[in-house]
DNA sequence: TGCAGGCTTGAGTGACCGCTCAAGATGGCT
DNA sequence: AGCCATCTTGAGCGGTCACTCAAGCCTGCA
């Protein structure tokens, strides 16, 4: 009987790869890749590890297939929730920023970025990963130079967008990775008030450029 | 005679305990702490689990202890040096920022921050880890208030300037993150080139603070 | 109804993990 | 010389690691 229940009940659910991606995810995030034992996950998961090995045959397997996921899940989880409630685009840049803030209060700043995590634990030896992980650090920065470029008349002239949409995204990677050492959003707000008033001064700059006449 | 050899020459060599500090540090940097296993450690110090474990009980008590090692070091491997060749307040934080750098280009950008890696493998599960590694962002933040204090008069009046050190403590790691993710310094150096704006603008209105009479 | 292929089952694999400990070597003190 | 504290030796502990595989189940199609 339970047999039969458990398969009524898993009529609703997700399919296996993605149960095994959701429980990766979660405890990837919590305790790091090689901290977290395929044991582990396959309980998450409620599988054996036949299961989880038919669909991704090794470890590193599934950490790529999660950092796929990541990519995926970028513009509609992250980006466009931001849109939606914020058209400026420079204020967009902020808004992301905020987006993470709230992640970093609902987690109690204890986990940090699930990718800054993988980069510095597996960047020095799993070149498969750390590809991966560039490319999710590319689309991050694309979604950031994406705004500074739709505002770039606000901002000086000769302004570089990509230089300052790496400069956004390192700022907001170093600030969380602080935040978790401190267990504290001190540091991430006191980088992200720094980093606005790096911009107020970029904005005040090239609006003085527009109407220099007038002083 | 082989024993009667290992002896004279250990005779000219560091003691046990910090052998195996030495051994640590390197693995721990180059693989991460989890990946490295206690036998690694013995077999690049050439020593028996016994005397390892004289020392250091457990592995945590090991990646604790280096961390202390990192607190002592900060001054005289990497604040000094700088300050023996640089006096510029100001400019001895871009110092600092370059020593990183060197380190960078020393290790092809594969290996990153020793104390960032551990911030983000260990923080989460590991709470006396975190709080030393705490410290030791502690101690890097105070390292550049002081700069920075020092450089008070040129900066505009009300910088905060314990705010500014964690900004750019934010921007070292978040560089140094991205440049291990991507192997490339260009993130690095683009990071830094934007903080140096930043600086600029900053110093720029101080000194128009200074002298508003003379336009 | 039978069959084929995708998926699941779960006990089992050897290797490696952090760590132990009883025995012995060593150097300094009396 | 005798003795103690400090340190070293290295075989070996129980446990966990990523992973295997032969067998069976389920579903869709002929």
């Amino acid at each position: 009987m339970s047999r039969a229940q458990r398969w009524i009940d898993d009529q609703g659910e997700r399919p296996t790869r993605e149960r095994v991606l959701d429980a990766a995810m979660q405890l990837f995030h919590a305790q790091g890749y090689t901290a977290t034992g395929i044991a582990a996950i396959l309980e998450r998961a409620d599988l054996n590890p036949g299961s989880l090995f038919h669909f991704f045959p090794t470890k590193e397997d599934l950490v790529l297939a999660l950092l796929d996921r990541y990519l995926t899940l970028l513009d509609p989880m992250v980006i466009a929730p931001v849109f939606e409630r914020i058209t400026d685009p420079i204020e967009r840049v902020f808004g992301i920023l905020d987006g993470y803030r709230r992640m970093l209060v609902s987690t109690e700043c204890a986990l940090g970025c699930p990718i800054g995590n993988l980069a510095l634990e597996l960047s020095d030896t799993h070149p498969k990963v750390r590809a991966k992980v560039a490319a999710n650090f590319d689309q991050w920065c694309a979604a950031v130079r994406g705004c500074l470029d739709a505002g770039r008349n606000r901002l000086p002239p000769k302004t570089d967008t990509d230089r300052l949409a790496t400069f956004v995204l390192t700022v907001m990677e170093g600030a969380v990775m602080q935040a978790k050492a401190q267990r504290s959003l001190d540091p991430y707000d006191q980088s992200v008030a720094e980093l606005r008033a790096y911009f107020d001064r970029l904005l005040a700059e090239a609006s003085d450029w527009k109407k220099p006449r007038s002083s």
